[in-house]
Parts: C-alpha cells; sequence; structure tokens
DNA sequence: AGCCCATGTAAAGGGCTATTACATGAAGAG
DNA sequence: CTCTTCATGTAATAGCCCTTTACATGGGCT
C-alpha cells in the first residue's frame, strides 16, 4: 500500500490509482447517499475516482460484490460504534442504553447509504450475508449485552427471554430509524425528533418490563 | 388477487390489449418480489404481458411512475386492510388491535413488494409521495385511532400524547415487519415468529403505558 | 360507413454491466 | 542497474435496459 505518501492518499498523475478499492467504496456511499441504492452505477463510481469503466472490476468481481463490501464495512463500524455507546454499561446501564440508542440512530443518519445496503431487502443478496455476517452479529451482541445488563435489576422470575427482548428493541430501534432518521420520511411533518421517539419508546418499553417505575395507573388492574 | 374473472380480461389475440396497464402493475410485483425492486426491469413487465418494450409508455410516463403506482395501490389495500382489521376496536380495542398488528405483517409477508416501494428509501422518490400520500395518511390514521381507543382507558391526565403513541406503534410494527417478516431476515436463526416478536412487544408497551396490568414490580419505585 | 385518437409496434440513441485482449509501471531478482 | 513479472489500469465490445420518435391498428362515435 502506500509507502512514501501520506497514509493512503491517492497519487493523480500515477497510471497506478493506488488506493482505488477504498475510493470505490467511498465513492460509491456518496453516490447511494444521493441516488438510493438502485440509482448507484459502478460506471459512474468509476468516473468519480478519474478510473475507466473496467477498472472497479479488477478490485470487486462485480457490482452486488461491491455493495457486498459496502454493507459489510457499514456493519464493522456499526458495531464499533454501538459497542463504544454502549461502554459496558458505564456509569449506569440505563445512561448507557440511552447512548446506545442515540448512537444508533446517529449511525443511520450520517451513514444512510451503509444503513440502506445492510438493511433494504434484495440490495446485497447473499454475497453480503456471507462476508459482514460476523460484524452484523457483533452489533446485535451489543444490543443483547445491553438487554442482559438492564435486565439485571428484575428478579430473576420476571426476566424477558433475553432474546426475545433483544429483537424487540432492534425492531424499534430499525424502525425508527427507517421511518424518521433517514432521507425523505425524515421531512415529514412530525414534530419530534428521532431521537425523542425512539426515548420515548424505550421509556414505555421498560416500564412495562418494570426496570423502570410504571406507569401511575396500574392501579387499573 | 382474482385472475381470470370476466370482467376486463385480455384480449390476447387483439392489437389492443385491453388491458395493459393492470397487468403491468401486477407483473412488477411479482418482478420486483422476486429480483428485488433494483432487479426489476420495464421491458421484462412488458415481456411478460406479452406486449413491446415501449408499451408501458403509453400507461406510465417511466419507469419511476410505474413504481409510484405501484406504492400508491400498496397504500390503497392497506389502508383497507388495516382498517379492516382494526374494524372500529370491535369487539374490544385489545383483540382488534392485535388484529390490526397481525394485518400489518400479513400485508407485508403477502405483499412484499408492495411494501418495499412504500418504505423503502430512493425507489419511488417523491412522484409516489404526492400520489401515494392520501393513501398513506389513511393507513397512518387507523393506528392513530386505535391508540385513542386504547387510551380511552386511561385517565386523561396519564394519557400519552397521541401522535406519538401512534408513532411508536408504527415504528415498532413496521421494524418487526422489514426485519422478520419480510423475504430474506426471516430465515435467521429466530425461533420465533414475527407475530409472536410483535405482539409481545406490544403487550409490554402497553403494560408500560398502564393500559394493561403493570409488570409485577411496579413495586420497584 | 368513415374518421379519430387511444393504444400498440419498430427502430434507434445513450447508458450500464461485464468480458477480453492489451498496456503500464512498481517491485523484486540477478 | 537492468530485466522480468504481475497487479492494476485501458480500450473495445456485446448485450440489456430506458426512453423517444415516427408509424400502425382498430374500437367507438357521429
Amino acid at each position: 500500500m502506500g509507502s512514501s505518501d501520506p497514509p493512503g492518499w491517492r497519487r493523480p498523475r500515477s497510471y497506478h490509482h493506488g488506493n482505488l478499492k477504498e475510493v470505490l467504496l467511498e465513492a460509491a456511499r456518496k453516490l447511494i447517499e444521493q441516488y438510493g441504492p438502485a440509482g448507484f452505477s459502478l460506471t459512474e463510481a468509476a468516473r468519480l475516482a478519474g478510473v475507466s469503466p473496467a477498472a472497479p472490476y479488477r478490485h470487486f468481481r462485480d457490482r452486488d460484490a461491491l455493495l457486498a463490501e459496502v454493507a459489510k464495512g457499514g456493519f464493522e463500524r456499526f458495531a464499533a460504534r454501538l459497542d463504544k455507546a454502549w461502554n459496558n454499561g458505564v456509569p449506569t446501564p440505563l445512561s448507557a442504553f440511552d447512548n446506545l440508542g442515540k448512537a444508533y440512530l446517529s449511525f443511520a443518519r450520517e451513514e444512510p447509504a451503509s444503513y440502506a445496503v445492510m438493511f433494504e431487502a434484495g440490495v446485497a443478496p447473499a454475497s453480503a450475508e456471507g462476508e459482514a455476517l460476523p460484524a452484523a452479529e457483533r452489533s446485535f451482541d451489543v444490543l443483547q449485552r445491553a438487554a442482559a445488563a438492564l435486565c439485571r435489576s428484575l428478579p430473576e422470575t420476571e426476566r424477558p427471554p433475553l432474546k426475545l427482548m433483544s429483537l424487540h428493541i432492534w425492531a424499534i430501534s430499525h424502525g425508527v430509524a427507517t421511518l424518521f432518521a433517514q432521507g425523505d420520511l425524515q421531512a415529514r411533518k412530525v414534530p419530534m425528533s428521532p431521537e425523542e421517539i425512539l426515548e420515548s419508546a424505550m421509556l414505555i418499553y421498560l416500564k412495562g418490563l418494570g426496570i423502570l417505575p410504571g406507569a401511575k395507573s396500574d392501579g387499573a388492574r
């Protein structure tokens, strides 16, 4: 890789690009962000990188392989960010959980292209799954560890199935992220921020589990 | 839907098709279901309908306009189904709400193509929004009416903001639908059905609001 | 019966994907 | 230092798709 250059900077006048793979991935994210996963074109990414339309095929088997790499990189950064935000539940599981939710949303907002390729159906078929699976599972693991930590305040007999609870948390976060924190639907006339929507939903959910002090009206029983 | 009904059936031997618009929409849904919104091609839809590649342009301005119509029709059937499932909260709001969730998931499973075009970013750009907005809002209204009915068992001072609660319900349903009830991720090693995941999440959420008898440990307070 | 125009076809331009044969030059061996 | 090698780039091409334009057909109205 880059030997005497500043870390991985492309050499414009060289026949060999020197950094093409990364530049193509970056261009792909930019284009997907702008035109959607469907509107993205290998040829245009090559144009952005200043190379011929055939050059990308030296680094990716085909268009789908490039998208699979976008998904893989996305899952890796996603897992790292969730893990950092959770921070092992420090200082408290509740505050860390709040950070986790905010990190989830900010990733979806800051890397909408990655998020779309990671989760939208039919974008990166099975190839992505195979490559990206480990990082995807690391992401889910963070949610699962958070759920476990939150449950520790409950008597064992009242703890929900851990996996189920993690799926709930994932679904709520994903729902808020795709409906409100991404591109266009964000502009709907919803007077609340995605963060507010997610946090309030999580608070109610945690009350329902008895992890937070319940709604006053348990007298309804 | 009905396939071989007498009213408006295509005339195979006629120069004029007689039913092309509907047949193209149906073909589009079938192709999107199979290859994803990106893999769908106008030309192939025309081939399925037995007409030339230029014929669709007599009915749709361009490829995006056809997708916008898919989205519009999807939202209309979606709204109708949700409304029917909710059934004005009869016999009880809780049972009707359960039906509503099941209807949401079954629509996402039975019309994955429509659902994808309706909710995936960048598939049907702004054109869809304009045309499909009324039906989309009717869908959301059903959720909002359900939320209102569920809240009526609460003292007024403890009711959550209606719009916020509706957004929560929508986000949870959408999250479960896209993560677990559609195409590929469905095949994950999740030992629960989407219906079970959604219903359990909703039960916990409603407990958190005090609409259902609370988790035993409200004594935590 | 005859006209009109909604709805079809054929042909063509331009873009994208992917393959193949060829070109370039960075890096290591002698 | 030179020479060879091979990863990495280009050019050219085939095939598919989108979209437009000019033309063809025939159903329905007068």
